[in-house]
DNA sequence: TAGATTGTTAATCGATTAACAATC
DNA sequence: TAGATTGTTAATCGATTAACAATC
Protein backbone atom coordinates (compact mmCIF):
# COMPACT_ATOMS: atom_id res chain seq x y z
CA UNK A 1 0.00 0.00 0.00
CA UNK A 2 1.17 3.72 -0.91
CA UNK A 3 2.16 5.75 2.36
CA UNK A 4 -0.50 7.25 3.82
CA UNK A 5 -0.22 11.49 4.24
CA UNK A 6 0.67 12.52 7.89
CA UNK A 7 -2.09 15.24 7.27
CA UNK A 8 -4.51 12.28 6.11
CA UNK A 9 -3.52 10.25 9.76
CA UNK A 10 -4.46 13.25 11.56
CA UNK A 11 -7.22 13.54 10.35
CA UNK A 12 -8.34 10.09 10.36
CA UNK A 13 -7.42 9.77 14.37
CA UNK A 14 -10.35 12.45 14.73
CA UNK A 15 -12.31 10.34 12.43
CA UNK A 16 -11.92 7.59 14.52
CA UNK A 17 -13.08 9.35 17.35
CA UNK A 18 -16.51 10.23 15.50
CA UNK A 19 -17.02 6.74 14.29
CA UNK A 20 -16.87 5.26 17.80
CA UNK A 21 -19.20 8.22 19.19
CA UNK A 22 -21.32 6.99 16.43
CA UNK A 23 -20.96 3.55 17.31
CA UNK A 24 -22.36 3.61 20.64
CA UNK A 25 -25.19 5.82 19.14
CA UNK A 26 -25.90 3.55 17.39
CA UNK A 27 -25.70 5.05 13.93
CA UNK A 28 -25.40 2.61 10.80
CA UNK A 29 -23.64 5.55 8.66
CA UNK A 30 -21.37 8.39 8.50
CA UNK A 31 -21.83 11.03 5.63
CA UNK A 32 -18.60 13.03 4.68
CA UNK A 33 -20.30 16.22 4.89
CA UNK A 34 -20.89 15.49 7.99
CA UNK A 35 -17.45 14.83 9.76
CA UNK A 36 -16.13 17.66 7.40
CA UNK A 37 -18.23 19.82 8.94
CA UNK A 38 -17.19 18.81 12.51
CA UNK A 39 -13.09 19.04 11.68
CA UNK A 40 -14.22 22.25 9.79
CA UNK A 41 -12.53 20.82 5.97
CA UNK A 42 -13.69 20.20 2.71
CA UNK A 43 -15.30 17.23 2.67
CA UNK A 44 -13.60 15.72 -0.68
CA UNK A 45 -10.92 15.68 1.39
CA UNK A 46 -12.69 13.36 4.10
CA UNK A 47 -13.81 11.03 1.00
CA UNK A 48 -10.19 11.21 -0.53
CA UNK A 49 -8.57 9.96 3.22
CA UNK A 50 -11.29 7.41 3.59
CA UNK A 51 -10.31 5.92 0.16
CA UNK A 52 -6.78 6.27 0.64
CA UNK A 53 -7.08 4.06 3.51
CA UNK A 54 -8.98 1.49 1.33
CA UNK A 55 -12.51 2.46 3.30
CA UNK A 56 -15.36 2.37 0.92
CA UNK A 57 -18.97 4.26 1.22
CA UNK A 58 -22.07 3.74 0.23
CA UNK A 59 -23.83 6.18 -2.09
CA UNK A 60 -26.37 8.27 -0.57
CA UNK A 61 -26.12 6.42 2.98
CA UNK A 62 -22.52 7.27 3.54
CA UNK A 63 -19.72 5.52 5.34
CA UNK A 64 -20.58 2.31 7.07
CA UNK A 65 -19.43 2.93 10.59
CA UNK A 66 -18.52 -0.37 11.85
CA UNK A 67 -16.26 -1.04 8.89
CA UNK A 68 -14.69 2.55 9.43
CA UNK A 69 -13.70 1.77 13.20
CA UNK A 70 -12.51 -1.96 12.36
CA UNK A 71 -10.25 -0.45 9.53
CA UNK A 72 -8.94 2.49 11.69
CA UNK A 73 -8.29 -0.08 14.68
CA UNK A 74 -6.33 -1.73 12.71
CA UNK A 75 -4.40 1.58 11.13
CA UNK A 76 -3.76 2.42 15.21
CA UNK A 77 -3.23 -0.73 16.39
CA UNK A 78 -5.58 -0.57 19.11
CA UNK A 79 -6.55 -4.20 19.68
CA UNK A 80 -2.96 -5.15 19.59
CA UNK A 81 -1.91 -5.26 23.87
CA UNK A 82 1.41 -2.69 24.16
CA UNK A 83 3.66 -3.08 27.12
CA UNK A 84 4.70 0.45 27.83
CA UNK A 85 7.11 1.73 30.46
CA UNK A 86 6.53 5.04 32.16
CA UNK A 87 10.17 7.29 32.43
CA UNK A 88 9.23 9.86 34.99
CA UNK A 89 7.03 9.37 37.99
CA UNK A 90 6.63 13.26 38.80
CA UNK A 91 3.07 15.38 38.47
CA UNK A 92 2.33 14.42 34.81
CA UNK A 93 4.11 10.63 35.10
CA UNK A 94 1.45 9.66 38.12
CA UNK A 95 -1.52 11.70 36.14
CA UNK A 96 -0.48 9.92 32.88
CA UNK A 97 -0.69 6.45 34.79
CA UNK A 98 -4.21 7.42 35.89
CA UNK A 99 -5.00 7.87 32.75
CA UNK A 100 -8.09 6.01 31.14
CA UNK A 101 -7.23 6.37 27.79
CA UNK A 102 -4.81 4.00 27.87
CA UNK A 103 -6.30 0.64 28.24
CA UNK A 104 -8.74 1.95 26.02
CA UNK A 105 -5.99 1.78 22.96
CA UNK A 106 -4.54 -1.63 24.19
CA UNK A 107 -1.48 0.42 26.39
CA UNK A 108 -0.69 -1.48 29.16
CA UNK A 109 1.75 0.57 31.56
CA UNK A 110 3.87 -2.23 33.37
CA UNK A 111 6.51 -0.45 35.15
CA UNK A 112 7.82 2.96 35.60
CA UNK A 113 10.99 4.70 36.59
CA UNK A 114 12.36 7.33 38.71
CA UNK A 115 15.62 9.14 39.99
CA UNK A 116 13.98 10.38 42.95
CA UNK A 117 14.94 7.52 45.81
CA UNK A 118 11.53 8.97 47.57
CA UNK A 119 9.59 7.34 44.71
CA UNK A 120 11.25 4.28 44.09
CA UNK A 121 10.24 1.08 45.43
CA UNK A 122 6.68 2.38 45.83
CA UNK A 123 3.37 1.43 43.85
CA UNK A 124 1.59 3.94 41.98
CA UNK A 125 -1.79 2.95 40.97
CA UNK A 126 -0.57 -0.35 41.14
CA UNK A 127 2.70 -0.05 38.57
CA UNK A 128 5.70 -0.86 40.60
CA UNK A 129 8.17 2.18 40.54
CA UNK A 130 11.75 1.08 39.68
CA UNK A 131 15.50 3.37 39.76
CA UNK A 132 16.51 4.57 36.71
CA UNK A 133 19.67 2.59 37.18
CA UNK A 134 17.72 -0.74 36.72
CA UNK A 135 16.31 0.36 32.96
CA UNK A 136 18.59 -2.44 30.74
CA UNK A 137 18.01 -4.88 33.55
CA UNK A 138 13.91 -4.26 34.07
CA UNK A 139 12.96 -3.14 30.11
CA UNK A 140 13.77 -6.55 28.57
CA UNK A 141 12.23 -8.70 31.58
CA UNK A 142 8.88 -7.17 30.86
CA UNK A 143 9.21 -7.10 27.11
CA UNK A 144 8.63 -2.61 26.82
CA UNK A 145 7.90 -2.03 23.31
CA UNK A 146 7.07 1.72 23.56
CA UNK A 147 8.11 4.31 26.08
CA UNK A 148 6.57 7.18 27.94
CA UNK A 149 9.09 10.42 28.57
CA UNK A 150 8.04 12.34 31.72
CA UNK A 151 11.36 13.57 32.50
CA UNK A 152 12.97 16.60 32.25
CA UNK A 153 14.46 17.68 29.19
CA UNK A 154 18.37 17.98 30.30
CA UNK A 155 18.57 14.11 30.83
CA UNK A 156 15.73 13.09 28.09
CA UNK A 157 18.28 12.18 25.40
CA UNK A 158 20.34 9.98 27.74
CA UNK A 159 17.09 7.97 28.55
CA UNK A 160 15.99 7.64 25.10
CA UNK A 161 19.64 6.63 23.88
CA UNK A 162 19.00 3.59 27.06
CA UNK A 163 15.67 3.17 25.95
CA UNK A 164 16.79 2.03 21.97
CA UNK A 165 19.28 0.58 22.76
CA UNK A 166 16.84 -1.91 25.03
CA UNK A 167 14.78 -2.23 21.84
CA UNK A 168 12.13 -0.08 22.58
CA UNK A 169 10.49 0.88 18.78
CA UNK A 170 8.69 4.57 20.54
CA UNK A 171 8.73 7.61 22.63
CA UNK A 172 5.62 9.27 23.37
CA UNK A 173 8.15 12.40 24.19
CA UNK A 174 6.13 14.69 26.99
CA UNK A 175 9.95 16.48 27.28
CA UNK A 176 10.87 19.64 25.70
CA UNK A 177 13.99 17.85 24.46
CA UNK A 178 13.75 17.24 20.80
CA UNK A 179 15.09 13.46 20.55
CA UNK A 180 17.62 12.16 17.88
CA UNK A 181 16.63 8.52 17.65
CA UNK A 182 17.43 6.03 14.40
CA UNK A 183 14.93 6.06 11.91
CA UNK A 184 12.98 2.70 12.79
CA UNK A 185 12.46 4.04 16.12
CA UNK A 186 8.99 5.97 16.33
CA UNK A 187 8.70 9.54 18.60
CA UNK A 188 5.63 11.53 19.01
CA UNK A 189 6.50 14.90 20.79
CA UNK A 190 3.78 16.09 23.35
CA UNK A 191 6.10 19.29 24.49
CA UNK A 192 3.51 21.17 26.38
CA UNK A 193 5.29 24.46 26.23
CA UNK A 194 5.54 24.10 22.44
CA UNK A 195 1.01 23.75 23.02
CA UNK A 196 1.10 26.61 25.07
CA UNK A 197 3.23 29.12 23.03
CA UNK A 198 0.84 27.98 20.01
CA UNK A 199 -1.70 29.06 21.49
CA UNK A 200 -0.37 32.24 22.78
CA UNK A 201 0.51 33.26 19.45
CA UNK A 202 -3.16 32.54 17.95
CA UNK A 203 -4.08 34.84 20.94
CA UNK A 204 -1.68 37.59 20.97
CA UNK A 205 0.31 36.91 18.02
CA UNK A 206 1.58 38.68 14.80
CA UNK A 207 0.18 42.56 14.58
CA UNK A 208 -0.08 43.27 18.64
CA UNK A 209 1.51 45.21 20.53
CA UNK A 210 2.95 43.10 23.28
CA UNK A 211 3.34 44.91 26.97
CA UNK A 212 6.25 44.10 29.01
CA UNK A 213 5.09 43.15 32.79
CA UNK A 214 6.90 46.23 34.44
CA UNK B 1 2.50 42.25 8.50
CA UNK B 2 1.62 39.28 6.14
CA UNK B 3 -0.04 36.24 7.63
CA UNK B 4 2.65 34.22 9.41
CA UNK B 5 2.21 30.44 7.81
CA UNK B 6 1.17 27.93 10.45
CA UNK B 7 4.19 25.73 9.49
CA UNK B 8 6.43 28.61 10.43
CA UNK B 9 4.88 29.42 13.50
CA UNK B 10 5.53 25.79 14.90
CA UNK B 11 9.59 25.83 14.11
CA UNK B 12 9.80 29.39 15.08
CA UNK B 13 8.71 27.75 19.25
CA UNK B 14 11.31 25.18 18.61
CA UNK B 15 13.35 28.06 17.29
CA UNK B 16 12.12 30.09 20.71
CA UNK B 17 13.67 27.01 22.91
CA UNK B 18 16.73 26.52 20.92
CA UNK B 19 17.45 30.38 21.43
CA UNK B 20 16.97 30.23 25.14
CA UNK B 21 19.44 27.37 25.36
CA UNK B 22 21.73 29.49 23.65
CA UNK B 23 21.09 32.24 25.66
CA UNK B 24 21.72 30.88 29.39
CA UNK B 25 25.30 29.12 27.08
CA UNK B 26 26.41 32.28 26.55
CA UNK B 27 26.23 32.10 22.59
CA UNK B 28 26.14 35.01 20.71
CA UNK B 29 24.93 33.41 17.42
CA UNK B 30 22.85 30.69 15.97
CA UNK B 31 23.40 29.35 12.64
CA UNK B 32 20.43 28.55 10.18
CA UNK B 33 22.29 25.31 9.11
CA UNK B 34 22.68 24.04 13.27
CA UNK B 35 18.82 25.21 13.74
CA UNK B 36 17.77 22.77 11.10
CA UNK B 37 19.53 19.85 11.91
CA UNK B 38 18.13 19.92 15.34
CA UNK B 39 14.70 20.69 13.71
CA UNK B 40 15.45 17.83 10.92
CA UNK B 41 14.24 20.51 7.85
CA UNK B 42 16.23 22.15 5.26
CA UNK B 43 18.06 25.19 6.29
CA UNK B 44 16.96 27.32 3.87
CA UNK B 45 13.09 27.00 5.59
CA UNK B 46 14.06 28.41 8.77
CA UNK B 47 16.03 31.12 6.92
CA UNK B 48 12.74 31.99 5.36
CA UNK B 49 11.05 31.72 8.37
CA UNK B 50 13.14 34.04 10.17
CA UNK B 51 12.99 36.70 7.50
CA UNK B 52 9.20 36.15 7.57
CA UNK B 53 9.08 37.60 11.25
CA UNK B 54 11.58 40.23 10.51
CA UNK B 55 14.74 38.72 12.14
CA UNK B 56 17.57 39.36 9.92
CA UNK B 57 20.62 37.79 10.02
CA UNK B 58 24.52 38.78 9.92
CA UNK B 59 26.92 37.00 7.28
CA UNK B 60 29.15 34.61 8.61
CA UNK B 61 28.12 34.72 11.90
CA UNK B 62 24.32 33.45 11.96
CA UNK B 63 21.47 35.28 14.09
CA UNK B 64 21.86 36.84 16.57
CA UNK B 65 20.59 34.96 20.04
CA UNK B 66 18.89 37.85 21.64
CA UNK B 67 17.50 39.84 18.80
CA UNK B 68 16.20 35.78 18.29
CA UNK B 69 14.51 35.68 21.68
CA UNK B 70 13.31 38.82 21.85
CA UNK B 71 11.24 38.76 19.01
CA UNK B 72 10.25 35.49 19.36
CA UNK B 73 8.80 36.78 22.99
CA UNK B 74 6.77 39.35 21.23
CA UNK B 75 5.56 36.77 18.88
CA UNK B 76 4.09 34.70 21.54
CA UNK B 77 3.71 37.26 23.98
CA UNK B 78 5.72 35.92 26.80
CA UNK B 79 6.66 39.11 28.39
CA UNK B 80 2.39 39.62 28.99
CA UNK B 81 0.87 38.41 32.20
CA UNK B 82 -2.16 36.11 30.61
CA UNK B 83 -4.47 35.65 33.69
CA UNK B 84 -5.91 32.16 32.92
CA UNK B 85 -8.96 29.55 35.01
CA UNK B 86 -8.45 26.04 35.12
CA UNK B 87 -11.77 23.81 34.83
CA UNK B 88 -11.35 20.35 35.61
CA UNK B 89 -9.51 19.93 38.71
CA UNK B 90 -8.84 15.67 38.11
CA UNK B 91 -5.31 14.19 37.66
CA UNK B 92 -4.48 16.11 34.70
CA UNK B 93 -5.19 19.02 35.57
CA UNK B 94 -3.39 18.91 39.37
CA UNK B 95 -0.22 18.24 37.31
CA UNK B 96 -0.87 21.22 34.84
CA UNK B 97 -1.35 23.38 38.28
CA UNK B 98 1.86 22.58 39.49
CA UNK B 99 3.33 22.98 35.81
CA UNK B 100 6.81 25.34 35.97
CA UNK B 101 6.11 26.34 32.38
CA UNK B 102 3.25 28.59 32.82
CA UNK B 103 4.78 31.19 35.07
CA UNK B 104 7.83 31.10 32.70
CA UNK B 105 5.67 31.98 29.70
CA UNK B 106 3.96 34.43 31.92
CA UNK B 107 0.56 32.96 32.31
CA UNK B 108 -0.64 32.62 35.38
CA UNK B 109 -3.47 30.10 37.12
CA UNK B 110 -5.95 32.73 39.33
CA UNK B 111 -8.42 30.06 39.98
CA UNK B 112 -10.09 26.37 39.33
CA UNK B 113 -13.43 25.31 39.36
CA UNK B 114 -14.65 21.75 39.42
CA UNK B 115 -17.91 19.69 39.38
CA UNK B 116 -16.95 17.51 42.38
CA UNK B 117 -18.05 18.98 45.82
CA UNK B 118 -15.02 17.25 47.42
CA UNK B 119 -12.83 19.47 45.11
CA UNK B 120 -14.73 22.28 45.71
CA UNK B 121 -13.84 24.84 48.18
CA UNK B 122 -10.40 23.35 48.51
CA UNK B 123 -6.73 25.20 47.33
CA UNK B 124 -4.53 23.08 45.33
CA UNK B 125 -1.29 24.85 44.92
CA UNK B 126 -2.19 28.07 46.27
CA UNK B 127 -5.02 28.39 43.81
CA UNK B 128 -8.96 27.87 44.77
CA UNK B 129 -11.11 25.45 43.17
CA UNK B 130 -14.59 27.16 42.81
CA UNK B 131 -18.12 25.19 41.75
CA UNK B 132 -18.28 25.50 38.24
CA UNK B 133 -21.96 27.10 38.66
CA UNK B 134 -19.73 29.71 39.86
CA UNK B 135 -18.12 30.22 36.67
CA UNK B 136 -20.01 33.18 35.30
CA UNK B 137 -19.51 35.84 38.84
CA UNK B 138 -15.57 34.37 39.33
CA UNK B 139 -14.49 34.13 35.79
CA UNK B 140 -15.26 37.96 35.09
CA UNK B 141 -14.04 39.01 38.92
CA UNK B 142 -10.42 37.68 38.08
CA UNK B 143 -10.43 39.09 34.32
CA UNK B 144 -9.31 35.89 33.50
CA UNK B 145 -8.49 35.73 29.80
CA UNK B 146 -7.80 32.38 28.37
CA UNK B 147 -8.86 28.84 29.96
CA UNK B 148 -7.27 25.09 30.42
CA UNK B 149 -9.78 23.01 29.72
CA UNK B 150 -8.81 19.67 31.10
CA UNK B 151 -12.72 17.55 31.63
CA UNK B 152 -14.08 14.97 29.94
CA UNK B 153 -15.58 15.53 26.38
CA UNK B 154 -19.09 15.34 27.52
CA UNK B 155 -19.32 18.37 28.74
CA UNK B 156 -16.46 20.00 27.40
CA UNK B 157 -18.47 22.13 24.51
CA UNK B 158 -21.08 23.64 27.26
CA UNK B 159 -18.42 24.72 29.38
CA UNK B 160 -16.46 26.35 26.51
CA UNK B 161 -19.77 28.14 25.52
CA UNK B 162 -19.86 29.43 28.83
CA UNK B 163 -16.00 30.63 29.02
CA UNK B 164 -16.48 32.34 25.15
CA UNK B 165 -20.04 34.08 26.81
CA UNK B 166 -17.87 35.55 29.76
CA UNK B 167 -15.32 36.74 27.16
CA UNK B 168 -12.23 34.23 27.50
CA UNK B 169 -10.22 35.16 24.01
CA UNK B 170 -8.51 31.37 24.04
CA UNK B 171 -8.46 27.68 25.33
CA UNK B 172 -6.17 25.29 25.54
CA UNK B 173 -7.94 22.26 25.32
CA UNK B 174 -7.05 18.75 27.18
CA UNK B 175 -10.66 17.23 26.27
CA UNK B 176 -11.19 14.80 23.29
CA UNK B 177 -13.75 16.80 22.01
CA UNK B 178 -14.06 19.16 18.79
CA UNK B 179 -14.85 22.61 20.17
CA UNK B 180 -17.15 24.90 17.95
CA UNK B 181 -15.95 28.25 19.19
CA UNK B 182 -16.53 31.71 17.11
CA UNK B 183 -13.28 32.22 14.84
CA UNK B 184 -11.93 35.36 17.02
CA UNK B 185 -11.30 33.02 20.30
CA UNK B 186 -8.41 30.90 19.74
CA UNK B 187 -8.37 27.09 20.57
CA UNK B 188 -5.78 24.57 20.33
CA UNK B 189 -6.76 20.61 21.08
CA UNK B 190 -3.94 18.99 23.20
CA UNK B 191 -5.86 15.72 23.10
CA UNK B 192 -3.57 13.15 23.84
CA UNK B 193 -5.73 10.32 22.96
CA UNK B 194 -4.55 11.43 19.37
CA UNK B 195 -1.77 12.08 20.18
CA UNK B 196 -1.07 8.34 21.67
CA UNK B 197 -3.22 7.29 18.34
CA UNK B 198 -0.63 8.58 15.88
CA UNK B 199 2.46 7.32 17.91
CA UNK B 200 0.71 3.81 17.63
CA UNK B 201 0.48 4.71 13.71
CA UNK B 202 3.96 5.05 13.40
CA UNK B 203 4.94 2.38 15.41
CA UNK B 204 2.51 0.02 13.43
CA UNK B 205 0.33 1.69 11.42
CA UNK B 206 0.57 0.76 7.56
CA UNK B 207 1.55 -2.70 6.30
CA UNK B 208 1.55 -4.65 9.14
CA UNK B 209 -1.10 -7.40 10.76
CA UNK B 210 -2.90 -6.49 14.20
CA UNK B 211 -2.99 -9.31 16.08
CA UNK B 212 -6.33 -9.30 18.29
CA UNK B 213 -6.07 -9.55 21.85
CA UNK B 214 -7.75 -12.71 22.28
C1' DT C 1 -36.73 9.21 -12.31
C1' DA C 2 -34.52 12.77 -9.46
C1' DG C 3 -31.55 13.61 -5.87
C1' DA C 4 -28.02 12.66 -2.77
C1' DT C 5 -24.15 10.80 -2.12
C1' DT C 6 -19.39 8.61 -3.14
C1' DG C 7 -15.29 8.49 -6.11
C1' DT C 8 -11.87 10.43 -9.19
C1' DT C 9 -9.47 13.48 -12.16
C1' DA C 10 -7.89 18.16 -12.93
C1' DA C 11 -6.77 22.75 -11.11
C1' DT C 12 -5.14 25.46 -7.55
C1' DC C 13 -2.73 26.70 -3.73
C1' DG C 14 0.85 26.71 -0.41
C1' DA C 15 4.99 24.84 1.52
C1' DT C 16 9.46 22.98 0.74
C1' DT C 17 13.68 22.65 -1.67
C1' DA C 18 17.19 24.03 -5.15
C1' DA C 19 19.96 27.38 -7.21
C1' DC C 20 22.45 31.14 -6.81
C1' DA C 21 23.33 36.09 -5.76
C1' DA C 22 24.90 39.18 -2.09
C1' DT C 23 28.14 40.22 1.46
C1' DC C 24 30.94 40.21 5.52
C1' DT D 1 40.92 37.21 -1.26
C1' DA D 2 38.40 32.98 -0.34
C1' DG D 3 34.98 30.99 2.22
C1' DA D 4 31.04 30.86 4.92
C1' DT D 5 27.04 32.48 5.65
C1' DT D 6 22.43 35.04 4.85
C1' DG D 7 18.77 36.32 1.57
C1' DT D 8 15.86 35.74 -2.44
C1' DT D 9 13.95 34.02 -6.60
C1' DA D 10 12.64 29.98 -9.23
C1' DA D 11 11.43 25.07 -9.37
C1' DT D 12 9.38 21.29 -7.30
C1' DC D 13 6.51 18.83 -4.55
C1' DG D 14 2.49 17.71 -1.99
C1' DA D 15 -1.91 18.88 -0.11
C1' DT D 16 -6.28 20.98 -0.77
C1' DT D 17 -10.14 22.28 -3.46
C1' DA D 18 -13.09 22.35 -7.65
C1' DA D 19 -15.47 20.06 -11.12
C1' DC D 20 -17.91 16.47 -12.47
C1' DA D 21 -18.78 11.50 -13.42
C1' DA D 22 -20.75 7.32 -11.38
C1' DT D 23 -24.41 5.13 -8.97
C1' DC D 24 -27.71 3.74 -5.57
Amino acid sequence: MQKIPHSTVQRLVLCYSLAQKALTRGDMYLRSQDIAALLQVDETQIRKDMAIVGIGGVQKRGYPVHRVVQRLEELFAVRMEKLAALIGVGNLGRALLNYPGFAKYGVRIVCAFDRDPEKVGREVNRVFVYPIEALGEVIPRFGVQMAILAIPPHSAQEVADALVALGVRGIWNFSSALLRVPREVAVRNECLESGLLLLLHKMWGENHVSFPKE
